[in-house]
DNA sequence: TTATTAATTTATAATCATTATAAATAGTGT
DNA sequence: ACACTATTTATAATGATTATAAATTAATAA
């Protein structure tokens, strides 16, 4: 059972277990975004699920994006573009976007805790999270004299 | 003179070297991203200017956040809600964001330099900036039991 | 296996935030 | 003061997302 599989398997028991039934469309989403290496978008996974679903209704997609982001088994990414992307959870990474073609790219780092505990000292706050992003330019767009899209 | 009209004749500078003109309108939306502590959305910047400026359209705000955003006087906060946020640049600083009243509070923290240097080196990119936001509950919330608004 | 129920999908209208457009207005240089 | 071009204005258009009502279907109990 490669991981692939056993993020689907862990995410439909999640579901499972929160109530929420598993429909074919539900299952095949999930699966785009697990293998999926790009963040897609609504439209991106619509578009990608047309061939096999013909039927299958954005308002669908959008809908179980929704289901998915409150379960916490995706993140919602709104980033730059007017779209939101999809990220699906599988454990904690910070983005690395490229301000010309808009490529995200996963990596790993040590998790900045103490910035959430400085965060806390001097606002107040009760934390929960962060998020970090890192701007650049990609390989493949400096290659190609790639220039920031504004 | 104030830090507020420093920053103001800063930034009215910045625009004439760049060739933008200074109408009313750029230095009243100036004015109040400036003065603003509210990271305020392209909305509330026209109902705030609306009793000084009937006339005004949002257009007009909207076109003028965008000359603000690429002269690089602005920034824009895509972070959560629906509508786009923008923010005076007044050196650089993180946000802590509210999760549930959505409201955003600026934080100084030493440059997360490493960060960029480290993602740089595992993804191959050239990198050029980063963004972090904290999310947590803030004291007013905390106070009143406050929940998350997903 | 079947019936039932409530969740979900579907198709599409509605909403919202932002941008595009064309005519009118006005900032700046000479 | 005038000319030129940037900008504002009013509002239509666009794209992303959500709301709606009818139809479909997943899951469960019998």
């Amino acid at each position: 059972m490669t991981m692939s599989e056993m993020h689907l398997k862990d995410a439909l028991d999640t579901l499972k277990t929160t109530g929420v039934r598993i429909t074919p469309q539900r299952h095949a989403i999930l699966e785009y975004l697990i293998q999926s290496m790009i963040h897609p978008t609504a439209d991106d996974i619509y578009k990608a699920l047309c061939g096999k679903f013909p039927n299958m209704s954005v308002a669908t997609v959008y809908n179980n994006l929704r289901v998915f982001r409150e379960v916490g088994l995706v993140k919602e990414l709104t980033y730059g573009d007017a779209a939101s992307r999809f990220d699906f959870v599988t454990g904690d990474h910070y983005h690395m976007i490229c301000e010309c073609c808009g490529k995200i790219v996963d990596f790993h780092y040590p998790g900045l805790n103490e910035v959430e505990q400085f965060a806390s000292q001097v606002t107040g706050f009760e934390v929960n999270s962060h998020r970090l992003e890192v701007y650049g330019t990609c390989p493949e767009c400096v290659a190609v004299g790639g220039k920031k899209v504004q």
